[in-house]
DNA sequence: TTTAAATATTTAAATTCATCTATACGTTTG
DNA sequence: CAAACGTATAGATGAATTTAAATATTTAAA
């Protein structure tokens, strides 16, 4: 069975990653079509082609950290703050909660 | 140089291995000779060869995740409370805090 | 010192990943 | 309808990762 476990090691895996760590900084608080941070303009700004930036923010979908609708022509992407609290919390309960598992 | 981004990234991607995460929540809060859970201990629980351990536990020192010591012949390893809450706390700043970086 | 036990390191093989180029798909605009 | 723009997908390649096996190193006990 796909534990919790399994999801929290893929969420943390998609986030540790320099190229989508630094797609993350970018990408604004709710979908936004003033500031025009499209998928191109990424891209752009990282010095990386328009699909690798598109494979990456398709990782950090597929984790559930970021979400993405399709507004003013252009696709626009922004961090699920839920998800984002949710995963926080797992890792506070595993790194700080000690819990000495100790079988039978 | 090496930025405190890449230390980051470098800290998730650490955690974010499903064999990691489990070796994580083996260990315990301090260095502790009573339970016993050294290196081979915890390649027998998670049915893993001892060389398999330790290297994760490489990787998990090198990325300041654990701390280890040697005490009563064997070596333990515990999770390092203060980089945890680091770590914790940066990712608070980077998927919870928005800064839509406009250049100029 | 010899023996045994625990851990670290090295080596090698299979897998996985990041990235690019090329291309296809879907919308908007003329 | 056709051209242009933005995005997603497919295929390929080089690099990095995971893992086990073998070996070396360290430590404790006899």
């Amino acid at each position: 069975m796909p534990d919790i476990e399994d999801e929290l090691a893929k969420q943390l895996w998609a986030i540790g990653d320099i190229t989508r760590l630094r797609i993350l900084r970018l990408l604004p608080d709710k979908a936004d079509c003033e500031h025009g941070n499209n998928v191109s303009k990424i891209a752009e700004e990282l010095n990386l082609s328009q699909p690798t930036i598109s494979h990456h923010l398709r990782v950090l979908r597929q984790a559930g950290i970021v979400q993405h609708e399709k507004m003013c022509r252009d696709c626009f992407y922004w961090v699920d703050r839920d998800a984002a609290r949710a995963v926080i919390e797992r890792m506070e309960k595993l790194l700080l909660e000690s819990e000495p598992v100790t079988k039978a």
